[in-house]
Parts: C-alpha cells; structure tokens; sequence
DNA sequence: GGCCATGTATAACGCCGTTATGCCACGATG
DNA sequence: CATCGTGGCATAACGGCGTTATACATGGCC
C-alpha cells in the first residue's frame, strides 16, 4: 500500500484521531479498525503502539488533561487572583462543554472498559489541578483569602465546578431546562463558596 | 430447557440482573447474552421486554434513581431542617459509594451506548432532586435560609455533592490520598455554600 | 376444532478486541 | 558487499458481542 506519506509519529496520530473519534462519535465509535483505517495502518499498530485499547485511552485521557492545562494556561494572570479564579472556573467549563466527550471519558472511564484510572492518569488529573492550587495560592497570598490549606480551597472549588459541569452535560442544568443556571446556580454557589474563605 | 421456575415478571428480573452486573463487572461486563444466562432465557428476553440493550439500561438508569430516592427517603425528617440538609448529603454520597457503577451509569450514560438521556430519564432523576428542593423549601420556611429559589439553592447542592462524589469515585479524593476529604474539602465546601445562605 | 397474538429459542450476520504468524525493511556486524 | 537480527507491520483467524430473521410453542377467543 505504500504509505509513504509524511507518516509524522504514528502514536501521536493515533491518539489524535481517537480523541476526534471520541469527541465525534462517542466512547461506542472508537474501535481498532476504524482507528486504523483513520491513521492508514492495521490495527495492529494500537498494540504495538500502545499495547491494547485501554491503554491508547489512557493516552488520550492524559491529552485530554493536557488540552485542559493548555485552556487554562491560556487565562491570563492578572493582579486580581480572585478575577483570575473566576476566569479559569469559566475556562475549565468551557473547555468541558467544547469536548463533552471527552470530558466524560477523562471523569468517567471506568465506564468505557471497565478498567480504573492508574496513578498516571490521576498525577497528570492532579498536574492540572495544581494550577488550581497555585492560583488559590496566590488568592491567600494576596490577603485576599484567608490562611488556609490551599489544596483543600481548590479541592472545594473543583469539586463545585466538576459537579455543576457534570450536571449541565448530561442534561440537567441543559439550557433548554434551566436558561439561567449559571447565573442561578453556578455564580451563587462560587461566590457562597468564596466569601467563606475571604480575610 | 422447561424453565418452569417461578419466572416472576421477567422484566423486573431483567433489570435486577443488569445492575447487578453492572456493579459487579462494570459496564463492560454487560452483555444480552450474560443477562440471558442470569435469568435462564435467550436473548431475545431483552428485546421483546426492552427492544434493546439501551433501553434496558435506561430502565436500569431509571432503578438507580428509584433506590437514590428510597435512600435518600429513609433520612428522617428532623425539627431543624439544616441537619436534614446534611443528612440528605451524607445519604446521597454513601448511596454513590454503594453503587459506584450505578451512579457513573446514571449520570455519565453517554459512555456506555454512546445515547443520551431522554426526557423520561431526566425527569426520574429531577424527581429525585426535588425531595432536595422540598428540604430546601423547608430550610426556608423554617427561617433558617434567607427567602430564595428552592430550586436554584438545592442545585447549588446537588452540584457540589455531586462533584465531590465524582471527583472521589475517579480517585482524585480517594482515601488513600486525600484521608481526611471529607473535612478538609467536602465539609467547608457545603457549610460555605450554606452560610451564604442563612438569613 | 381453528385462529391469532405473544413470547420464546435458534441460528445467522456483521462488527468488535485481541492474538498468532509471517513478511519486510533496515542498521549492525563481519 | 553479504549476512543477520530485530522491530514494526499486514494478514488472517478466534471468540464474543448486539442485533435480527425465522420458526415454534402456548394460551385466549370464536
């Protein structure tokens, strides 16, 4: 068959075209064969590559994580922390509406082949988180929180966003049901939150 | 084969065996054909009572928030309606943790056949939410919270326990890394989301 | 009796993940 | 240059899956 194309990194393409499999079509519509035929190879290649399926999700857990980082790299660090918490809770949930599939596999994949997040997975989950961290960081820093633990104040705030997130994609807090949930239930529940932690 | 056992409402056994596989093996260790040997039938079983798989795991969606809802029944209705509030959370995260599949199924369902929630499975789930809203409207009356949304301050809970929860079945607050989450994130997280609430 | 509707079992189709096998290209070695 | 070993690949097969077509059995109704 000669594919003598570029053929740039046959695991990086891989990994690419499963995300868009998944964010196109669904956990159901990621399958060795179609990846194959997606990336011009045998399917084969998912396992020298990577050994199985589950492991190749597994990679594209962690570049789902990556991709999140990358949005939330990208909010910009002004001189108002709080301003900059509240920027990267809507980043984080925009980033989540943009790939819901995606999302969901990175928060539920044990739904997908029954397996559990390694501690991979979760440290690359947890390197994300630490932005959060460091940015609530600088919120007590500033004077602006109290003295605290920071992991716990940003373990509350992600927990809050995960959750409304995680409600609003699977239909419950749909706008066609709740036209105003972030400004009823999202925005109240951050800043009931925050005022608790403020000086 | 003279299945002549008891047979008592082959549907109901039906999604009684699928939950149980469900917590059992995870989504992946459903299959018509396990279900057919579970009930002693073919796998037409599931087609003629369900017309699918999809539908019977609706219908299992469906027995997930029943038993929230008997859970969540079974707290008792006290004279100060804030501890029912936190009763009502303690029971809605021990029900998760008992049924960890169950509840990734409920609320991330778009994993498994790769469908989405109709209005039927919503509207199970939003019963469900409004035993939250009936003890928000009580916290309310009681003059304990200030007056306000029923509905928009039970979202705000149901987001954050639900996050929580989530963001602990994924293992990011597992007890082995988190030990005390439950009061270093969990806890603050709900009495500042409360607080800002009182009158 | 005959007739229909309902639920079932059987068997097949196509798709899936996974694996065994053989091939081929290529760098190292002499 | 010739040889060899090795890593990545295609092919083909196996068993399991969801789903469907089909034929059979059973019970109520005329």
């Amino acid at each position: 068959m000669s594919p003598r194309t570029p053929e740039p990194e046959v695991r990086q393409r891989l990994i690419e075209a499963a995300a868009r499999l998944l964010a196109d079509q669904g956990p159901s519509g990621l399958s060795t064969r179609k990846l194959a035929a997606e990336v011009g190879a045998s399917t084969m290649a998912v396992y020298t590559h990577f050994g199985g399926l589950p492991e190749l999700v597994r990679a594209v857990v962690r570049e789902g994580f990556t991709r999140l980082a990358d949005h939330l790299r990208a909010v910009p660090e002004t001189d108002d922390p709080l301003l900059d918490l509240a920027a990267l809770g809507e980043a984080y949930r925009a980033n989540a509406l943009d790939n819901p599939h995606l999302y969901a596999v990175m928060f539920g994949t044990a739904s997908l082949g029954g397996y559990r997040l390694h501690d991979d997975e979760l440290d690359e989950g947890r390197y994300t988180f630490d932005m959060l961290v460091a940015a609530t960081r600088r919120t007590i820093d500033a004077g602006i929180f109290r003295p605290g633990d920071p992991e716990a104040i940003a373990g509350q705030l992600w927990s809050a966003v995960h959750g409304y997130v995680m409600l609003e994609l699977a239909g419950y807090l749909a706008a066609d049901r709740e036209p105003d949930a972030v400004e009823k239930v999202l925005n109240p529940m951050l800043t009931g939150i925050i005022t608790a932690l403020v000086a």
